[in-house]
DNA sequence: GGCGTTGGCCAACGCTTGTTGGCAAACGTA
DNA sequence: TACGTTTGCCAACAAGCGTTGGCCAACGCC
């Protein structure tokens, strides 16, 4: 190590390569999903040796943590007004799940890897339940009506990002906040059907 | 072959054998996925020789399409009352997916598997548009709602029987239907937004 | 200019995978 | 009882996987 502040990585002469990596891993990741996503194929996307990616990230799960790193965060949320929660919800992970496709790469790693699916569920578990729990008229059904926004956010996410059903796909993102924001709404405040 | 009428396979001494495999491979598909659901797993689970899977299913491809050879129907869901139609949708899909795990399968590996995807798809393309364009207002909306339908339910399915995110898995039915029903409703019957 | 450090490649390892072919026992029929 | 067919197991194959260690060149500081 030379001198440097706690908090902050040395500027490497590698950090391109490892940038690159991570750029083809997160499209692997995302289209091939975890198994299929090969470490030999990521380095060929990346024009680089295979133990190269074992040098920066240690393992082929090492490799999938630093490629899904973010966490989705439910911002100012709460500052919405109630009444327009449903549809700012909407508008917010449409717009997340359009320009991250790490998120497309944790759905479809998810499904078959447990750690990525508990790191989705850690969204639902710290931000969406709370979130119900607050604006919802009854904080016992908080779990349930979060559970309803997640499996209909989810659920769009999953026939257009990643099934890509081409009746999904050809969705607009004007269309989609209508439908879906109300429903959300519905979900989140509407009394007990 | 010995002497038999054309339609009807001849009982053989397999069978039990047959059904053992197949039942094993419905649980691990359903479980693990493709790739990690390896034949050599299946094979043990039916306390079997992995030889005996290729045999009988020719490769791991054959096994799986005749792991999942069922296609979920909507059988008269024609003839319900119009303002129900969301419920009884509701309903038959809550009750196909409890007791046919090979659904779960076929959702768990479509996400990695383009052939299971199409399956999945045809579903959409083949019964929930038509019924969409059917009962809904305007025929040329009928993609975009059926779509809409089939994340909602989609979504449900994921988030409680492949995720089993615990808030989702505790949903009770009824729960389900009284929420989830009136979504569909919405989706195939109201004006647009 | 010399030398430790870093970046990159090559070759190989141990392991698991799907898949194959041959051999032995059980069976059904005549 | 004899014989062809079916059922099952064993051993092995080639290919692909994640992963490792060693070697060489380029860099950056003294």
């Amino acid at each position: 190590m030379t001198d440097r502040t706690e908090n902050q990585q040395a500027a490497r002469r590698s950090d391109a390569t490892r940038a690159t990596i991570l750029a083809a891993a997160r499209e692997r990741f995302a289209t091939d999903g975890y198994e299929k996503a090969t470490i030999r194929a990521i380095a060929r996307d990346a024009r680089i040796d295979p133990s190269m990616v074992m040098r920066y990230y240690g393992n082929k799960a090492g490799l999938f943590a630093a490629a899904v790193a973010i966490g989705p965060d439910l911002p100012g949320l709460a500052v919405e007004p109630r009444e327009e929660i449903g549809r700012a919800m909407a508008r917010h992970f449409l717009a997340l799940w359009e320009e991250n496709e790490e998120l497309t790469a944790l759905m479809r790693v998810g499904v078959t890897e447990p750690h990525a699916a508990e790191r989705m569920q850690s969204v639902l578990r710290e931000q969406l339940i709370p979130l119900a729990r607050r604006i919802g008229p009854d904080p016992d059904q908080a779990q349930a009506r979060a559970a309803l926004c997640a499996s209909a956010v989810l659920g769009l996410a999953l026939t257009r990002y990643v099934l890509r059903f081409p009746a999904s796909v050809a969705l607009r993102p004007e269309e989609i906040v209508d439908w879906l924001g109300p429903t959300l709404q519905r979900y989140l405040t509407a009394p007990t059907p």
